[in-house]
DNA sequence: GTCTATAAGAAGATAGAC
DNA sequence: GTCTATCTTCTTATAGAC
């Protein structure tokens, strides 16, 4: 089907260049259909960009929600939340891009729609340390403040290695994903533990 | 003179609004020049976008390095450390947008020049840690993920409190910059300073 | 539902007068 | 060193034929 397909490139390619360096010629080029047919799908170039954003964060938080409702042992149901955290973006590394940009933009690009989505996102990482036996000093904390560690500490690992600089002294993984990513996950669970439990 | 002033202006609308957004017409407005005449003092866009980025992040580095030559106990280093990047961001608050859409675009927007001062960015990082009572396990970090971490919550936690959404469960900063950098400072240090260090 | 054709404007950039 | 005037190309978007 057309839409969809339109939908599945216009993912693609917003997630990879940004919203300002996709434009609609290039878009038809790509999908080898006309412009005017874009338009007859959607109302414009903003709106097909906010169901590609919809589309991306409900896609991920299907697997997450599994993981925290098993009966692991604590700090193994939070290693495995860290674990499908960086699995999501292993399955479309190119949301890291899109996430620092939107970001970038304190949403103006994006809809009140998205808010539960990110809120029901913060509940899951409250779920995932709640059990583990925490410091004093870290049972009330700011979630947000966590949540921006974690994806802050992973976008911008992976944007130092996805760079097009040669870095003296950063980790060589030649710019594959799967072990950048990986790489991530070990320290993340590690220092977040190491920090917040007690001994 | 009209050099520096283009730069100036340029400076803040290119950390406001990012690249695309900003078009030498509207520039030219702003300053109140004709655009004729930014194109006498720089090349194009590219080239003016360059001396912008260069001359924020030359601007960062002065008061950094004077902590760390300090003669301070290593825990009152590393704070130090800390307070002066958050002081830096402080001073131009832009700067975070601006980091992170770089990011975003693994720094095509940048040139080489640039590579020196980050890894000197990470060379103060390494040597505010280095006396520091690491556990063994922190003791041959790559430094660029620790920068990650530090860079990551700032950025991505900044963005949070700066969005146009209200987020259930976030803390009251009103968006007032200092109070939401100084929160962040406070629970990095001692995050940072729980993980890595030995008890 | 997809196309052709085109509008209307904004973009980056430059030639040449003063 | 700053201006006016203009070029070329690209942008988003739409009217109307098939």
């Amino acid at each position: 089907m057309t839409k969809e397909n339109i939908l599945n490139v216009a993912t693609n390619e917003f997630t990879i260049y940004g919203y300002d360096a996709v434009s609609m010629n290039k878009l038809a080029a790509k999908l080898e259909v006309n412009k005017a047919t874009i338009y007859y799908h959607f109302k414009d170039k903003q709106s097909l960009y906010q169901e590609v954003i919809k589309h991306l964060i409900i896609s991920n938080q299907e697997n997450i929600q599994n993981v925290l409702s098993s009966s692991l042992e604590p700090k193994e149901k939070f290693k495995a939340y860290i674990k499908e955290y960086i699995q999501a973006i292993k399955n479309k590394p190119q949301i890291v891009a899109l996430s620092l940009r939107e970001m970038a933009n304190y949403g103006a690009n994006v809809d009140e729609q998205i808010v539960p989505y990110i809120e029901q996102e913060i509940e899951y990482l409250r779920l995932a340390i709640v059990e583990l036996p925490l410091k004093e000093n870290y049972k009330s904390l700011d979630m947000y403040l966590l949540k921006s560690l974690v994806l802050g500490t992973i976008n911008n690992y992976y944007a130092f290695q996805m760079s097009k600089f040669d870095f003296q002294g950063l980790s060589q993984f030649n710019k594959n994903s799967g072990e950048i990513l990986d790489f991530t996950n070990d320290f993340l669970v590690d220092f977040i533990l190491d920090a917040i439990c007690e001994d």
